[in-house]
DNA sequence: ACTTTATTATGTTTATTTAACACAATAAAG
DNA sequence: CTTTATTGTGTTAAATAAACATAATAAAGT
């Protein structure tokens, strides 16, 4: 950490829309289970969703992907809005969690930028929520300067989280829940070629439940989404799993009319 | 129109959070079609949806319950955000009918005010936008001091739209549409009491399509939502159709799980 | 009394979907 | 030859969807 990026963010807070906040829920499927990715701020247990401001003249599609280059060193990130957060009890003094953050990130920036900073920052901010879908394989997960870690973490298992990020990700997964159907889960979230009981494995992961493998196999079978390729050898006593990947021209329009998987 | 709304409006600048503005596309039903509530510019053929801004120390939920109050009289109504439009291109500047109605607009503005005004509605806004359901007979619309009417339009006739405005319909009727099982349609949109066909009528309205009665009927009444009342005698010369209303506990409990009708 | 009409409630049928469980061929590796 | 998970299919019962039909009902006009 140095001084350069302290500056940095202090010149291009002047850049960035007033009031205006970003954040990102991004997905992740790993070891078979949903993962969410994470900064942990420094000398505190305290823990982040992924987010930023908006320069004046960005999109906020172009924001967010940006932050997430940045954190991910992925492009072209699928994204969408879920929600925009903007109650007048958010600020940093809404509970002892984010209380304590502030202080300890306050605590090492540099004395001549704090006017600047503490304005910045207890403004009322309206934060827009975007969910992101990655898959975890092509992502390098980077801490920014004021995290000591960014991390995948399973959505079983969150840590304490600040400002309001918990009910963030609690309305992002149940919007990943509620649009099932409409979202491409499968083509973002899972490698370029994944096994037929990877595909199952993320779907109930997200439902929540166990879903029959023959009747699921049947079913997605028939929706003639998959190309079926060569196997996977893992070295297992046991016959190798077929390797697929998505008909993205099938899938798209399956996606679009929110035909059902499950 | 009086100098005084002016004036209100000039001082009550101050007190909005600046680049954030509200938008909302308030749903009614009435004559067994949908209908969407809309308020025509004086002097021009330029319609726009009921919108404000938002004031420094309020939710943004109860900044639009306020305006709702002033354009419909009635409070309480059901509410939820939907979407948050922020790109760069959607200023008066956007199109054609924008830049007229809002030069139009200006040239009746008093001068004095003309640098507030014009500094303020020359930002950049953010605005987010919310549904509306309400029960069109209980609401009396009520232009605001720019507007010369106020007015249900069916959605399947609508005008020419200023800023972003049709688009923000187009998405708030797609999530009518998506959300169908969750949204508490019934309840909100129709009257306390209501017969069969207007609930199957208003269903038809949102989804676009035909249902077939009879598989409506059953549907409806397993799912044990209704309560039945006397007939509803209107002196037409065949059986008089009963009044129905809603058991609201079983129906918040269908609506929370998105049970279906449909 | 008879007619016209829309409502109401139920009937029927066919096709499709869901859900739960079962089974046997397959093939990778020890 | 054994162990093992994968794969593709089989089976069955129950539920749902979709389309169409029917007949009693009752309000009002003639």
């Amino acid at each position: 950490m140095n001084e350069t990026d302290f500056l940095s963010l202090e010149s291009r807070i002047k850049t960035f829309v007033p009031g205006i906040s970003l954040d990102c829920a991004v997905f992740g499927y790993q070891d078979r289970s949903l993962h969410i990715l994470l900064l942990k701020y420094r000398h505190t247990d305290a823990w982040a969703l992924p987010g930023g401001f908006l320069p004046a003249n960005s999109e906020m599609e172009e924001a967010v992907h940006h932050i997430l280059e940045e954190r991910t060193g992925a492009k072209n990130i699928y994204l969408t809005q879920f929600y925009t957060f903007s109650s007048i009890k958010r600020g940093w003094n809404c509970n002892e969690l984010s209380r304590r953050t502030f202080g300890s990130a306050r605590s090492i920036w540099p004395k001549e930028f704090l006017p600047t900073l503490d304005r910045w920052f207890n403004q009322r901010f309206i934060s827009t929520a975007f969910v992101a879908l990655v898959d975890a394989k092509k992502v390098t997960p980077n801490p920014d300067f004021i995290s000591e870690a960014c991390l995948w973490v399973p959505v079983k298992e969150l840590p304490q989280l600040i400002l309001d990020h918990g009910v963030m990700i609690e309305k992002a997964l149940e919007y990943l829940r509620t649009r099932i159907n409409y979202l491409p889960i499968g083509k973002e979230l899972l490698d370029e070629k994944f096994t037929m009981v990877d595909l199952q494995a993320l779907y109930e992961a997200i439902l929540g439940k166990q879903l029959d493998r023959g009747n699921f196999y049947r079913k997605i079978m028939k929706l003639n989404m998959l190309k079926r390729h060569e196997k996977l050898m893992t070295g297992a006593q046991n016959k190798a799993p077929y390797l697929y990947s998505i008909d993205d021209k099938v899938y798209d329009q399956l996606i679009k009319n929110g035909i059902g998987f499950i």
